[in-house]
DNA sequence: CAGTGAGCGAGCTTCCGCTTGACTT
């Protein structure tokens, strides 16, 4: 028997609060939500209101079960869900399933986990606010009539099984738009002219030239003048700048900075976060508040006096600009200030790192730097050079941390200038004219896309990893593997009064990790934006926000709202379903095969294909799936009929026949009954007979090593190498080594037998499906 | 692991946002 029972969202947060509260209340989570619409039905009654049905999910009955009997065995509930749209529902959702009553039903909320926060919200109740509850069901009902309704016309006229919705459709649309953007870039060549003065004392001064030259002979030309030239200098320009330090951390700049820093994925920041967040080292890292406590910014200030100075220290409480930010939580910082390093895995050690290190910055001081711009005049020409020179007076944040870039700028400035004064002359000692070319926009990487999202308020905190996964689980994006490619660029100098002249080579153009839309994606996007274009709006979302917003103050009801999008929406959705076309989507006539038959391609029920022949006879058409880097919109007729070549025969290899064909996962050589997989860099049309027997011998290798012993005892049982690393084989199962063992290779048979009797006596958990893709 | 894609037919797939498990032979 208790007094009090508060119900909070997360485990790790009722933990802590507990503590604050003493012995009177008991806390409890809610994981989340506890109700939703069905995960497979449609679950809105479209004629009476769009009234949401809603269910408790199987594995949340436990839950619920022991929700309710604490609230039998409690004097007083209160709900102290977070303070945002989907806080107030799953507050009310409580009070719904629990049989409590919304009006008197003491729900609190707190921005901050401490002490004074918690007696501060506890003082302070209120009845929930069935305004923003609406707003939330306005929202939940939307998202399931576009995904629900949307998903199944891709079915119908693409493929089955993908999806649609209005977050990943439009995160889809931006990657597919970028990439159309660099397929009609033109790169150009120009000039950058760069040079080493010398002042009198012999110092060096390193100039750029104040505009790019367009064309090699220009450059020349002005490598020439130079040769003729006498150098002085024209001005002086000395400029106090201050720098300013980041705001604390967001889910989304904590994914950026980590991907540019640390190479994590927003995943993996994400699954790490969540470790901090666990073992109490860091606050709640799915958030979008800049917001630090008044607890923190003091232990944060003395953090910086004690250790720096009070010269170092600077308060500020920053705010959000982020488009439909909500602000339930705190930014994302270490929970002890104090401590600046923790022990956990490496992993969890350099993000901890990272936040502490941001954390403080955001709270120093300005950096104060001396910005010098000299003007340098050749006699022969117009255009001058520049030099810039920074001295930093006081570095302020700049001790701590500073922000990564996304672009990799190759500019150097920041380099100590000798004093110089107007008039003074110069020798220069060496003149460069070096190739450079336009960049094309940069594919989005996970973070940056990320970036974008929140930038138009596409997607919340908790969603932004699981929507990249999403899309690239649905074949609409995959990441890029291509290593950069090597590029010659002309290099023209101006030494000791010869000009000289030569090619030299970079790497360019590197796509790993980069996100490229796939065929399907262009497809579904081309698809959507044409007949659903209200919807891949990047507005769409932050118009639907205002709405919400609307609902929320009262001053709309929530199915008037839905109801009208959906008079709007429902029967753009029938036309499409209802169309006929007189090719199928996204497909493309190539020409006619050696025959006079029809080739075209097209994305099938398993992807991308060649079809030759239309159907229309009595002739059945041939079909051929694409490889691995061809694409719908760009292969040839003369690409496409050679995917009909396979299989192919190359010969005989120790007496049998050696074939190339391609497979479900991909191009594969076969002999004597097994199967090889022939690499992405190798050109399966191509391929000949010793590079067969190659990639064989290389395979019979690898096999020899999978067996890490056998048993003279009992030949049935081995200890082999797989993916996960060692595992014990008996006919046909497969049976987990203990992590305890330290050696595999030296189980004995006996050891072995009774792994596997151990195994198989103890009861198998019920087996978790695994959404395996492929 | 290693084609499959029409001409039968049924049944399945799918959204976004809150949360954490239990799981890797």
């Amino acid at each position: 028997m208790f007094k009090n029972l508060v119900i909070v969202e997360s485990p790790a947060k009722a933990k802590t609060i507990e503590k604050f509260l003493g012995k009177d209340y008991k806390v409890m989570s809610s994981y989340g939500h506890i109700r939703d619409l069905n995960k497979k039905k449609f679950s809105i009654d479209i004629d009476h209101g769009f009234a949401p049905i809603y269910e408790i999910p199987d594995d949340k009955k436990q839950l619920v079960a022991e929700l309710k009997k604490a609230v039998k065995s409690a004097e007083i509930v209160w709900l102290a869900s977070d303070e945002d749209r989907e806080g107030e529902a799953i507050a009310w959702h409580l009070c719904e399933v629990l049989g409590l009553d919304p009006a008197t039903t003491r729900r609190i909320v707190f921005h901050e986990i401490t002490k004074n926060a918690i007696e501060e919200a506890i003082s302070h109740p209120r009845a929930i606010d069935l305004n923003r509850v609406d707003a939330q069901q306005a929202r939940r009902v939307l998202d399931r009539i576009v995904g629900f309704e949307l998903s199944p016309v891709l079915w119908k006229k693409i493929k089955p099984a993908l999806s649609a919705g209005r977050v990943q459709s439009v995160a889809v649309r931006l990657i597919v738009e970028r990439e159309n953007e660099i397929k009609a870039f033109r790169s150009e060549s120009y000039y950058r002219v760069n040079a080493t003065f010398l002042d009198k004392g012999g110092a060096p001064v390193k100039a750029e030239l104040s505009r790019r030259i367009s064309d090699k002979d220009s450059a020349v030309k002005l490598l020439d003048d130079c040769a003729h030239a006498s150098f002085s200098v024209k001005s002086v320009n000395v400029r106090p700048v201050t720098k300013s330090p980041a705001p604390p951390f967001t889910t989304s700049t904590l994914q950026q900075e980590a991907s540019r820093k640390l190479g994590f994925s927003v995943t993996q920041t994400m699954m790490v976060a969540q470790k901090l967040y666990e073992a109490g080292y860091i606050t709640y890292m799915r958030t979008d508040s800049l917001n630090l406590s008044s607890l923190a910014l003091g232990a944060i200030a003395s953090e910086i006096t004690g250790k720096l100075g009070e010269r170092y220290l600077k308060t500020r409480q920053y705010h959000t600009h982020s488009k439909g930010a909500q602000e339930a939580h705190e930014a994302i910082r270490p929970t002890d200030i104090s401590s600046s390093s923790i022990s956990a895995s490496i992993q969890e050690q350099r993000l901890y790192s990272l936040i502490w290190k941001r954390t403080i910055a955001s709270q120093m001081s300005d950096a104060e730097i001396e910005k010098t711009t000299v003007e340098i005049q050749p006699s022969t020409r117009d255009e001058h050079f520049t030099a810039t020179g920074e001295v930093i007076n006081f570095d302020g944040f700049l001790k701590v941390y500073i922000e990564g870039n996304d672009d990799d700028a190759d500019e150097t400035d920041g380099d100590l200038l000798p004093a110089m004064t107007a008039g003074d002359t110069l020798e220069a000692s060496a003149v460069t004219a070096t190739e450079r070319f336009t960049q094309q926009p940069p594919r989005y990487t996970e973070a940056s896309l990320v970036k974008k999202m929140e930038e138009l308020g596409i997607g919340r905190p908790s969603t932004y990893a699981p929507t990249i996964s999403t899309i690239q689980a649905r074949d609409y994006v995959e990441k890029g593997e291509k290593e950069g490619s090597e590029r010659k660029y002309n290099v023209i100098s101006l030494d000791g009064g010869n000009i000289t002249d030569k090619v030299k080579k970079e790497v360019v153009g590197s796509e790993k990790g980069k996100l490229i839309p796939t065929d399907i994606g262009v497809v579904v996007n081309d698809f959507l934006t044409r007949y659903f274009p209200s919807i891949l709006d990047y507005d769409f979302t932050a118009r639907m926000e205002e709405k919400f917003d609307d609902i929320a103050e009262g001053n709309l009801a929530w199915n008037k709202e839905i109801a009208m999008f959906y008079e709007l929406f429902h029967p753009d959705v029938d036309s499409a379903l209802n169309m006929r076309l007189e090719h199928k989507v996204g497909e493309r006539v190539l020409g006619v095969d050696p025959h006079g038959k029809q080739v075209s391609v097209k994305i099938g029920r398993y992807g991308p294909l060649v079809q030759i022949g239309d159907g229309d006879g009595d002739e059945k058409p041939q079909f051929a799936s694409l490889l691995k880097g061809q694409s719908v919109s760009t292969i040839t007729l003369e690409e496409a009929l050679k995917l009909f070549e396979f299989p192919r025969n190359l010969g005989t290899y120790e007496g049998s026949e050696v074939t190339v064909a391609i497979g479900k996962y991909g191009p594969y050589i076969k002999h004597e009954g097994k199967f090889v997989s022939i690499p992405k860099d190798m050109a399966p049309a191509a391929i000949t007979l010793e590079e067969a027997e190659e990639l064989i011998k290389a395979k019979r290798s690898a096999e020899s090593k999978r067996v890490v012993k056998t048993f003279d005892e009992d030949p049935e049982v081995q200890i082999l190498n797989g993916p996960y690393g060692p595992y014990i084989s008996c006919r046909k199962s497969n049976y987990k080594i203990p992590r305890t063992v330290t050696s595999p290779e030296a189980l004995t048979i006996d050891e072995c037998r009774k792994i596997m009797e151990e195994q198989n006596a103890a009861p198998k958990k019920s087996a978790r499906k695994y959404t395996k893709k492929k």
